[in-house]
RNA sequence: UGGGGAAUAGUUUAAUCGGCAGAACAGUUGACUCUGGAUCAACCAGUUGGGGUUCGAAUCCCUGUUCCCCAGCCA
């Protein structure tokens, strides 16, 4: 048997992701020409894990999706860490993955003398200077996040001097961090990336493809961004710790390129419960021995993921699954584990072997007599045919755990005088236990079959009794297997207790290796790589440890447990108690009752205010005299504009309560950041407009459409109904009929309102008013509606 | 404490214009089964708190709360 070697078709999500979304629309809108290009770029510092995973599915999926290309590109900006051996296995990754970059293959590395070039332009436009502060000093210089920066006293240097000194740092005049090239941002800015980053620095080492070519490297600000540009890349995906560097992202290209440029967007990376993904920590588990290295099976690398028998396509079925979002969240493994399931359950033969082997005795079975059964490698559910033929004999071997002396309610399986089937053979009886009368441990069972049973239905007696696997004990051979489970004992290992490591959580049961294991026969040619389900307990895959003869299996997965069978040992019965620990810990934040407002917005309004006595004013009077709520008055009285617009407005039509609804709810929010007194529209038109519905002129619904295009086009209220012809004039008999015919329209949903789903009266409502164009009233809709619906008349 | 982000079932996520809160995983129950698996069916369960606008709010307005990121010559 061999494992299937092509990718699976993935299950698709049935809607976008905020990424995905932002593509479709931009190239709907032509702005690329309808080009898509993504990019992975990974250092090639160290191995990728399952948080790689997500990124490369969500890079490479883009592209699919979209009929783009991602390319694959190194970062590799900083020579100290880097290593053509990273470069790759990450490659070797990606392909595992089954993702193609095609000849898009990149190193940041190529681009050093272009990223140079574009540098001295920088110094050229007067946008980079040299600094010659040293480390410490430049972190003074930068403030803090409440305090802003100073300006280093070489920022004024002339760009011709800039420009030698630049020259000369190429040139490798000057040791390491004597100067360094700098973006001049802006010093005062809040983001404490634009304090004029750090483009690059001096470094006197040798790069693992560009040797000693260089001694200054680009910064990831500075090299990445363009980086993406030199490639016409469109959509750079990264995740949310960079939403800060965004800012020096598109200063660097809006002066250097033009759009349609690349853009930046940030998505939430992968956090996945009980696994850490620390470059550091995992290396420190690889260094101090607490795995066996890089590819553990307990890693969470996709080197120890493959090796633990993973498949690529599981994984991206589990990316698919979890989506793509700006929610920082806590994945549970379930959902990976349930993932890897899914797609080995269609994938791995079924064969039987033996863990815990329980020597049984069949004591009416010829001695010397070999029975060779058939038996299918795929169940009746699984699409796919095969069989080997599998050796009964005298003595065989069944699972320690299949064997209960003293069973628990609901036991199914073998009990001293009950009955199981052998899987594809016979029913077995038990008839004897024989214990070792030093420990009192079980070690023999005799029992007798029943030679008329095979491959016949088992009757409604022996209906509950259960299949178990079984190897024959002179023809079976031998195995080790390894059984894994999670690495931590809590989901969360970062979050450590005061005075423990993560190491502290390590579970000392991750690795439980089992020596005496007894495999069906067929398995002997099994090969490295090649997955099985072994019957009831799992899927397992052959480890590259094995030799001739010496097979060694990894447990990749449990099959999911319906059943726990009492007395079996739970490997981590913290997981529960973590679980349940943490969600307390998550729900002890009791919120406490606001007392004054101290939010900055509101506190802006109550400082204009303070400082304006008129504003001051106005407040008292909307109150005391407008009968204001104080929310109303607060918003309407934050800035003189608005409060101007609104008086504007209550001078043309005495509704003031209405008046101010509009103005803080509908006017305020279309202001995003412009001034009042920048709309098309004044108070006065609020106010007319406000008078029309008051006059029952119009319907709320319309005035909202009139509302709108005030907005776009300003005008007068009363002229716009006109045009529009949103006067109410809408007859008995118009509104029936509408009424009528989106019932009409609709006989599943009007079938379930009446089964009792009432809360479609309001999409019903939403249709009608649509239909009589806004011009309906909604109480008169649902009132008519509800007779229709209510009396049942059909 | 400044700036930038994020809050929808236990978990990960959907929800065109303000109009039916929908899935998956987990859990529970049942059917089926020569895997206590798979499959099928059903159930359980949700809009961060408080106000407001509206006939109608996850969605709009106001106001709280919680969480994450930023002060590397790392990426």
């Amino acid at each position: 048997m061999s494992t299937v070697t092509t990718p699976a078709p993935v299950e698709r999500r049935e809607s976008l992701d905020f990424i995905r979304t932002i593509v479709k629309e931009q190239t709907q809108d032509g702005r690329y020409n309808g080009r898509v290009v993504t990019r992975f770029p990974p250092e090639p510092n160290g191995y990728l894990h399952i948080g790689h995973a997500k990124s490369i599915c969500l890079n490479f999926g883009v592209a699919e999706d979209f009929g783009g290309i991602c390319h694959l590109r190194f970062d590799d900006t900083n020579p100290e860490t880097e290593d053509m051996e990273y470069v790759e296995a990450i490659q070797r990754y990606v392909r595992w993955l089954w993702f193609d970059w095609k000849d898009k293959l990149f190193f940041a590395s190529d681009y050093y003398e272009e990223l140079y070039d574009f540098a001295e332009r920088l110094i050229l436009d007067g946008k980079a200077y040299v600094d010659s502060l040293n480390e410490e000093e430049i972190r003074q210089y930068r403030g803090t996040i409440s305090e802003a920066g100073r300006p280093s006293p070489y920022r004024d240097r002339s760009i011709v001097e800039n420009l030698d000194l630049f020259r000369r740092m190429r040139a490798g005049e000057f040791p390491d961090g004597a100067h360094v090239l700098r973006a001049k941002g802006d010093l005062a800015a809040a983001n404490m990336k634009m304090r004029d980053p750090l483009l690059y620095r001096i470094r006197h080492a040798t790069h693992y493809r560009t040797g000693d070519a260089w001694c200054i490297y680009p910064m990831y600000d500075y090299a990445h961004p363009i980086s993406d540009a030199i490639e016409n890349v469109t959509h750079s995906i990264c995740t949310l710790e960079f939403e800060n560097n965004r800012a020096i992202y598109d200063w660097l290209l809006d002066s250097l390129f033009n759009e349609p440029r690349p853009h930046q967007y940030e998505f939430a990376r992968l956090v996945l419960d009980y696994t850490i993904v620390s470059k550091r920590k995992l290396l420190q588990l690889v260094e101090e021995k607490h795995v066996k290295g890089w590819d553990d099976p307990r890693m969470p690398t996709l080197a120890g993921l493959r090796r633990r028998g993973y498949t690529p396509e599981g994984i991206r079925l589990f990316a698919q699954r979890i989506g793509v979002d700006k929610t920082n969240s806590r994945v549970q493994i379930d959902l990976l584990e349930s993932a890897i399931r899914d797609d080995l359950n269609a994938r791995a033969p079924r064969v039987m072997a033996i863990l815990r082997p329980l020597k049984v005795t069949i004591a009416n079975f010829p001695e010397g007599k070999t029975e060779w059964l058939t038996a299918d490698y795929w169940p009746r559910d699984i699409d796919k045919e095969g069989t080997r033929d599998v050796p009964l004999t005298r003595e065989i071997y069944i699972e320690q755990s299949d064997f209960s002396e003293t069973p628990p309610d609901g036991w199914t399986r073998l009990r001293p005088g009950g009955e199981v089937r052998l899987r594809h053979g016979y029913f077995l009886r038990c008839d004897e236990v024989v214990k070792d009368p030093a420990t009192g441990k079980v070690v023999e069972l005799r029992c007798t079959y029943d030679p008329d049973s095979a491959g016949k239905p088992s009757g409604a007696a022996r209906k509950k009794s259960a299949a178990v696997q079984w190897v024959s004990a002179p023809l079976s051979i031998p195995a080790e297997v390894r059984l894994y489970d999670r690495l931590f004992t809590v989901p969360d290992p970062e979050d450590v207790e005061p005075g423990k490591t993560f190491k502290d959580y390590l579970n000392p049961n991750s690795l439980e290796v089992l020596q005496d294991c007894r495999l069906e026969p067929s398995l002997d040619a099994a090969q490295i790589g090649e997955r099985f389900q072994f019957v009831r307990q799992g899927y397992f895959i052959v480890d590259p440890d094995s030799r001739p003869d010496a097979l060694v299996f990894n447990r990749t997965i449990e099959l999911k447990e319906g059943f726990q069978a009492p007395g079996r040992e739970e490997p981590a019965p913290n997981a529960a108690i973590a679980r349940s620990a943490s969600r307390a810990t998550e729900s002890s934040a009791t919120p406490t009752g606001a007392d004054n407002a101290t939010g900055s917005v509101s506190q802006q309004r109550e400082r204009a205010r303070a400082a304006n006595p008129s504003l001051a004013q106005r407040y008292e009077y909307y109150t005391n005299v407008l009968n204001l709520t104080p929310e109303q008055a607060d918003v309407l009285t934050g800035d003189v504009a608005v409060a101007d617009f609104f008086d504007a407005a209550v001078s043309r039509h005495a509704n003031p309560r209405a008046l101010a609804n509009w103005t803080a709810n509908e006017v305020v929010r279309e202001l995003r950041g412009r001034s009042i007194d920048q709309l098309p529209f004044g108070g006065v038109e609020l106010a007319e407009l406000v008078q029309l519905i008051d006059q029952q002129a119009i319907t709320n619904a319309a005035a909202k459409t009139v509302f709108a295009e005030m907005l776009a086009n300003g005008g007068h209220p009363a002229a716009i109904v006109k045009r529009l012809g949103l006067d109410q004039s809408l007859s008995e008999a118009d509104l029936a009929a509408a009424v009528d015919q989106v019932l009409a329209a609709m006989p599943a949903k009007v079938a379930e309102y009446k089964g009792g789903k009432t809360a479609l009266l309001g999409m019903f409502t939403g249709q009608v008013i649509k239909a009589t164009g806004g011009k309906a009233s909604p109480q008169a809709v649902q009132e008519l509606l509800k007779q229709r619906l209510d009396n049942g008349a059909n």
